[in-house]
DNA sequence: GTATTTGTGGATACGCCGTACGGTAGTGAG
DNA sequence: CTCACTACCGTACGGCGTATCCACAAATAC
């Protein structure tokens, strides 16, 4: 097998789907290589480097749906594509705007993202345009950021009903019976089954208006 | 000096203050304390109920000021505490939305945020609710997220204008005159220098209006 | 042909990490 | 006095990222 950045990263990609970013090591990447952890550097200069290398080829999946006629449309196909791959890859949900992305891919789904919006009624300068970006990419980052954790927190305490009320566990319980968080309490008892893609979508429309300038649709 | 889950956390504040998450470490904490290692384990179960803790101590500080008379100033106050305390404590940025925040204060915030959405006019029953407490929340991990990792960046390759030069380097200038990122050559060339307070504020307006069904004021 | 240089790769080591486990000393109760 | 409990520390384990050195094979020079 032929070494190189793109087998690395594939084989780590492969690991952190698996196990997450805790699962991953450049000695368990090396193993299942079948060479020398010491290999990975002729390749790639850090872990941090090689975490960088993983988004961006997250981004090259992102990059293929980011183009279409409409600039609206364009800005909705990126951010489902956005959520899609973080539900694929939680590790990148993880790694999400807390570092620059400034790989090819990353730079190409960020033209994509910054020309649509661009177009949008409501950004008329680069400073509206920036403020733009800034809030889209804000929502994004956060909305997968916390979809992911709320995923995690479901699969290590079930999902059906019984489980959802051992799911509160003795100490939220106890919180949730004192009565100083009422509107909590009804969110956690009575709000806990919205479908989360429509969540997604639907706070996704309400941001995209609000900074586009442009009416629900 | 007693040992308590209380002089623990602000000790591993105040290491994670001057080094980071990745300078914060058990045996770093002990030895401020004057302690062992395991000492620490008679009141924290392991590593990541220590940073849930810091993060509830944070908390704190954003709950002092989450009472307002109006729902409004209510959400601003809330909004903005929390950008306050990501940048005094770089750290909560990169813990914010990665795991339930559940201790005493961060479920105060909890609530006061959602107390103070459920009285905005878009917000009609408990499924609004949801969606809008998301939505809010998803923009600000977001945002703090991305502004943080903005400060280390500009941090580690200066903020004066050669500097700024400088700061692009050769790969990124590289990307940039290949001419496929045109838009994004035009943020970061011209747009690089908004105000990253009237930035979050603008934004957050932006979010708030189209989440409550209140215009801009 | 031999000697030297270069390239590839692995082994070993270092300093650090979180946490398991065992032992010791001191204190209080019976 | 003995015993049980508590507080505490030391040692150790398995793992991490990465520095460094060495061995061997292939290529090059003479």
């Amino acid at each position: 097998m032929p070494l190189s950045r793109d087998t690395i990263a594939a084989a780590a990609i492969r690991l952190a789907d698996a196990g997450g970013l805790d699962g991953l090591s450049l000695r368990k990447i090396a193993k299942e290589l079948g060479v020398g952890p010491m290999r990975l550097y002729d390749y790639v200069t850090n872990k941090s480097e090689l975490l960088d290398l993983m988004v961006d080829v997250v981004y090259a999946r992102i990059a293929e749906v980011a183009q279409h006629a409409q600039w609206r449309a364009t800005l909705l196909a990126i951010a489902h594509a956005t959520r899609d791959a973080a539900l694929a890859h939680e590790w990148f949900a993880d790694l999400l705007g807390g570092r620059p992305h400034l790989g090819p891919h990353a730079l190409a789904v960020g033209e994509a993202t910054a020309a649509a919006l661009s177009k949008a009624p409501a950004v008329r300068d680069i400073d509206d345009l920036q403020r733009a970006v800034g809030a889209l990419n804000a929502f994004l980052v956060g909305a997968v950021r916390r979809e992911v954790t709320e995923r995690r927190t479901t699969r290590s305490t079930g999902t059906d009903l019984a489980a959802f009320q051992a799911r509160l566990g003795p100490y939220l319980t106890r919180m949730l019976t004192t009565g100083r968080y009422p509107t909590v309490a009804r969110l956690v008892i009575d709000g806990a089954h919205l479908n989360a893609e429509e969540t997604f979508h639907h706070n996704l429309t309400t941001v995209l208006d609000g900074i586009t300038g442009e009416p629900r649709r």
